[in-house]
DNA sequence: GTGAAAGCGCTAACAG
DNA sequence: CTGTTAGCGCTTTCAC
């Protein structure tokens, strides 16, 4: 029925070299004649063969899997589109590359996270690991994976991260004051903020650029009241609901994320207020979902497929060795604030 | 620096027995006395042994790798959360019987997007194949699949995969009946369906169920216009702006999934109209999306996960064959609508 | 430049 | 019940 896939002593017969020269020019390897090469690709070509990925791995000791953490839970709700993104870019990568991709989500705050993520290396022998955040902090994590051998690159590490390991990200802290900014503009001046999780240090960081750039229009810390959330939707509603039941409730909501956010304008429909017309709410990320609510969010670009390609690439290079023992490097990607219809002139 | 890892041989020697014991105890098989196989499991403790998934797949010419492909495009908007939802459940079987799961987005109007299907089966040495719509009604490519030597399990299959491999899915046809009815219950009776692509066959019956409502209710044909929308957000603007802005709009508008209703709600919203007061609007998944928008949507609760999840231990059955030999089956599973804010009698 | 030989860690007949 | 013997398809010294 299915014919026996060729294996590389088929190609090596059918050019008429050793199996090592077909290694060879399989890989790139050098000390080959030009012209026994083509012959070589010429057999490849005609017999349809792959190398077996398995069989490579093997013999090399070198697995190419490269690992992407997720935080998240299976149990509860899908990928948000923020980890959805990161993993496109990722992937996108790894195939360029030659890299094979796991991408596995990882409860953040199971007892037993720490151990799901080493067993990902070495159950699935991965070389490399991506963290994101909140993970891409634990600098204990980051220990602990490279004890079992394994590269790590990190995306958006907003503290201890920044010196452990390669990164990338947008500047968060920018990005918060940006965003703060363009309200304050707008004539804004009491404000709400909707933070995320403990530990999310990058997050952390943008309510740090919000203050700066309250500090920047002389603005007092007393204008604007925090609330935390965890990123989630559901957090949005409840602490948006909070703060906008008050007697003197913020005119702007800013919200770490856009799930957030999205919360927030719920929150802000059932209460009957008009948005933007009586408050003005803002996310960040910039995923799918800041389009699709009511009205679309005013919220910071986050390039979210370029960084996880550009983590990727890092990593590989780690790997393959290429980049052995360069300094750790965060590559800053660009952010930009995205104006639509959730943000107004203050009322 | 990094202690080499454990070997199976390692196992052998620490526990006393022969190699091929302790394979036949990692692996379950028989004919091993219940005192030797502690001693193994023991030796495997102590070292931490882990098995190699590549030299076990080399040797065993079983790579215990399933392939999930999902229409989507990498370079366009990141996977939805129908396509989260699936892998999210694939994925925990896939963990839960050992399997690897490959995630692969494939754009449904490449050119060669057969091509690329079949590209994972050889470059991975996939040994099964999930089919996502519009890809499970490819008969071609189901065959092609098997000509390569892989197993397939369809998702959601409308037509011709019913007949061609094993499936799951819900009741599409009554899933558009209940919905409609629902609506119909309402007092509603000028409707318009926003549809999604060609090809969708699942998503076709929804519509087949819908106009079976209408029958029931004594309503005719003409009582409902159809739109074609391609499940696009942006498509669900498009559509639903036409319809709306007609002198004798719909007051109820039915779309093929969540995130055209999601642009329905849109198009209402920015034509000042009241929804539901003026203007019903339904999705179909329940997915994140639903409930993300304002209002809330009424939908039809597709147990995604549970859908991949469910694909997966079919393939998987085939694969080890377990299943040899048994007639392709298709597993039905439970829908459900979900009345949310979206919805309210007709005006 | 090229090839021969020796494994990588495991499963799978086949003997006992 | 247990062990011996061959490989799976590839990379990698090390000769030539």
């Amino acid at each position: 029925m299915t014919a026996k896939k060729p294996t590389i002593d088929d190609v090596a017969r059918q050019s008429a070299v050793a199996r090592t020269t077909v290694s060879r020019v399989l890989n790139g390897g050098p000390n080959v004649r030009e012209e026994v090469r083509e012959r070589v690709w010429e057999a490849v070509r005609a017999l349809n063969y792959r190398v077996n990925p398995q069989a490579r791995s093997l013999a090399g000791g070198q697995s190419r899997t490269l690992a992407l953490i997720l935080a998240s839970d299976l149990e509860a709700q899908p990928n948000s589109f923020y980890a959805s993104a990161l993993e496109l870019g990722a992937l996108r990568e790894c195939l360029a590359l030659g890299f094979q991709l796991m991408a596995r989500p990882v409860p953040q705050d199971a007892p037993d996270r720490r151990r799901r993520v080493l067993e990902v290396m070495s159950v699935q022998r991965c070389q490399g690991v991506i963290l994101t955040p909140p993970f891409a902090d634990d600098a204990s994590l980051i220990e602990d994976i490279r004890r079992e051998g394994g590269h790590v690159a990190l995306i958006s590490p907003g503290g201890a991260g920044r010196n452990l390991a390669d990164g990338v990200g947008i500047d968060d802290e920018a990005g918060g004051h940006d965003i703060a900014r363009h309200l304050i503009q707008l004539g804004h001046r009491r404000f709400g903020f909707i933070s995320g999780i403990v530990g999310h240090l990058s997050a952390e960081q943008r309510f740090d650029g919000l203050m700066r750039a309250l500090g920047e229009a002389g603005l007092a810390a007393e204008s604007v009241q925090v609330a935390r959330g965890d990123f989630t939707f559901r957090s949005g509603i409840e602490q948006a609901r909070r703060m906008l039941e008050q007697s003197s409730a913020p005119t702007a909501l800013i919200c770490a994320n856009d799930d957030m956010a999205a919360g927030a304008l719920s929150s802000a429909h059932a209460l009957g207020l008009d948005i933007p017309g009586q408050v003005s709410i803002t996310g960040f990320d910039d995923t799918p979902v800041s389009e699709i609510v009511w009205p679309p969010l005013s919220t910071v670009h986050q390039p979210l497929k370029d960084m996880g390609q550009a983590a990727v690439r890092a990593l590989a290079g780690r790997v393959s060795g290429a980049s052995r023992d360069a300094p750790w490097r965060f590559s800053s990607l660009p952010h930009q604030v995205v104006v639509r219809g959730s943000t107004r002139a203050a009322p």
